[in-house]
DNA sequence: GTAGACTCTACATACGTATTCATATCAATA
DNA sequence: TATTGATATGAATACGTATGTAGAGTCTAC
């Protein structure tokens, strides 16, 4: 029962009686080939527990049926401080593309310049899924040369100014901040301090604070730039960073937007440090809805977005661009998830 | 500057003057080619963006240069929730693999039984990785068929029973247990319950509550069954269900032992709406140390288990078993995060 | 009874590389 | 000079599949 070699077709072809061509055909379901000959075919392949040999298959077929998720860090961590919420993005992904009878390459640190040829003209990939960045110029860089290679690839975030033909999948960072922000104020809040990077660095962040503004100003609230800390990451420490900077600062706040929930995590943290009570002397909100959300203390409100629609909009939409259709950008609806922390109910 | 037709091994032998063979030997570091021949073909490989065809390359040297790491989950589960504990150790894998020049393929849902065919004689990868489990039982069968198929595997997790071959990267649960426990005993806490599954679906929790116990009989503490609650799986949610179901059961506690962070996050939570401070009431402690628990309320002292380190065994090891060499098992070192939740300090 | 249409199968080929084997060059030694 | 050995290159080949083309067989229609 031991094999000295491996089986290819060709067994199966000759324990079958017929051609490799013929075997090949009706393995991969082609209509050429007939149904009786189909089933004698499968029960020889199935018998020797036969697997079509991906690697000559992508040689012959020029395509490799692997799609490549390119997570890009921020350098200097090196640590594996993944946001929650692109894990989540991840773990959509890697689901849709194994329906689509796809394979996943997934690489954190892309050291060349040329993601292009890395992995489409290397043939390691067929497609290429952008999934966070850090530094925003020098992505936005890449992306150039990404498109004047010819890539196929799709991106989850903003859209990106200069390169409008790139294929963006985001949610309406705009709308939702300004639907958080009106929340806030609906409730009573005036003060609303928003802790995160609104630089070009961080396009959604700014986006956010853009609603954010808009909504203030909706309530006739002046804008305050003392009330806006920017933080050099979005992480906890950072956001712990930032409140404690607003409070040092002598700013006046009773509410905190925390541009993501790691971000206002950490100043929920340094607020229950500060003996200051959450919701009552400050309401915090977050943005992305992670896992943990529902059980810090209190419950956070935050922004939910759909990442299981995102995963699969980004795959489908990749896959229409490898297969040569048009493929359009696209805002994944929000869902504003009321919890403690606003002092709402 | 546009290429018709895709730059091969061939063009650049052209151009270089010197034969394929001769390309493919520079490009690849042969010690047979010289100096100065290997320059020519480098310097003509850069300038037309040359990457070897990975296609053609797995099909001819017979390996893809490709690791699979499979998480498998709970069945059942739609969404994605992935344990933040398995998310660091992906990371640590997805730097190791890179720096060894291999490719990362992961996986979720393993539809089929035989991962060995799967992944390994489909010529989809050279290696697996195998990471987090549902249904033990199951799993233990699959990891025979592996076995059997003479797949090249490691696995994270606790050494399997019936499977003394296998190569297994843990951390040594049972002395961590009993340092956890032996921490709150020293602390002055008497009733411990240990929140999580010690069946055999759960060998890790098993082990952990096996130190614990070993601890508890040290200092001469009584074993009571019903502090122990068993939990459906390793989440927030579980662990706030089990705490209640402790509470419900009238039995007196002064201090929760969660089997992960996630659990013991979960009881927190429940506490917390029972209004019972942590920890003058009940110390919690947790296990993992995920990135979210130094940022609860309070701070929650757990036990770290070096993450980057297991990435980097569970590589290592696989790729000596790839090449033919002898692999052994291991337990990487844990330490003990002392924070606010346990009320030491 | 033959032409055409249709269905199925076999033959032959090419995907682009890595590697074996053979060959050529040249220095060193006998 | 002839021989050996080391070094560097080229020619030839095979990895296992998918697919274009051709051919064999059956059936309908005149």
């Amino acid at each position: 029962m031991t094999k000295d070699s491996k089986t290819t077709s060709i067994d199966i072809a000759y324990l079958a009686g017929v051609s490799q061509s013929t075997v090949s055909r009706a393995l991969s379901g082609s209509p050429l080939v007939n149904a009786e000959t189909r089933e004698k075919v499968e029960a020889v392949a199935r018998q020797l527990n036969y697997q079509v040999d991906r690697s000559a298959s992508r040689l012959r077929a020029q395509h490799t049926k692997t799609i490549a998720l390119l997570i890009c860090e921020d350098p200097g961590w090196g640590d594996s401080q993944i946001n929650p919420f692109f894990l989540s993005i991840l773990s959509s992904i890697a689901h849709a593309v194994a329906t689509r009878g796809y394979d996943l390459l997934l690489s954190f640190q892309q050291s060349s310049d040329d993601w292009g040829s890395d992995f489409e003209s290397a043939h390691r990939a067929d497609g290429i899924i952008l999934l966070g960045y850090g530094d925003h110029v020098s992505y936005c860089k890449k992306l150039k040369v990404l498109n004047a290679s010819g890539a196929h690839f799709v991106q989850w975030g903003s859209q990106v100014a200069d390169q409008p033909s790139c294929c963006s999948i985001g949610c309406d960072n705009v709308a939702s901040g300004y639907q958080m922000t009106r929340h806030l104020t609906s409730l009573g809040r005036q003060c609303i301090a928003f802790l995160g990077d609104i630089s070009a660095q961080n396009p959604e962040f700014a986006e956010r604070y853009e609603g954010h503004v808009k909504a203030l100003l909706e309530a006739r609230v002046i804008i305050d730039p003392a009330l806006q800390i920017p933080t050099d990451t979005s992480s906890e420490e950072a956001g712990h960073k930032a409140l404690m900077q607003l409070v040092n600062s002598g700013a006046k706040f009773d509410a905190i937007f925390g541009a993501s929930d790691l971000v206002a995590m950490g100043a929920m943290q340094a607020l229950g440090e500060l003996e200051r009570t959450i919701p009552v002397a400050v309401a915090v909100v977050g943005f992305d809805d992670i896992p943990i959300a529902a059980y810090t203390h209190p419950p956070l409100t935050t922004m939910r977005q759909n990442t299981l629609l995102a995963g699969e909009l980004l795959v489908d939409n990749l896959l229409k661009i490898i297969h040569g259709e048009p493929a359009e950008s696209a805002c994944i609806p929000t869902e504003l998830i009321v919890r403690k922390s606003c002092g709402a109910g």
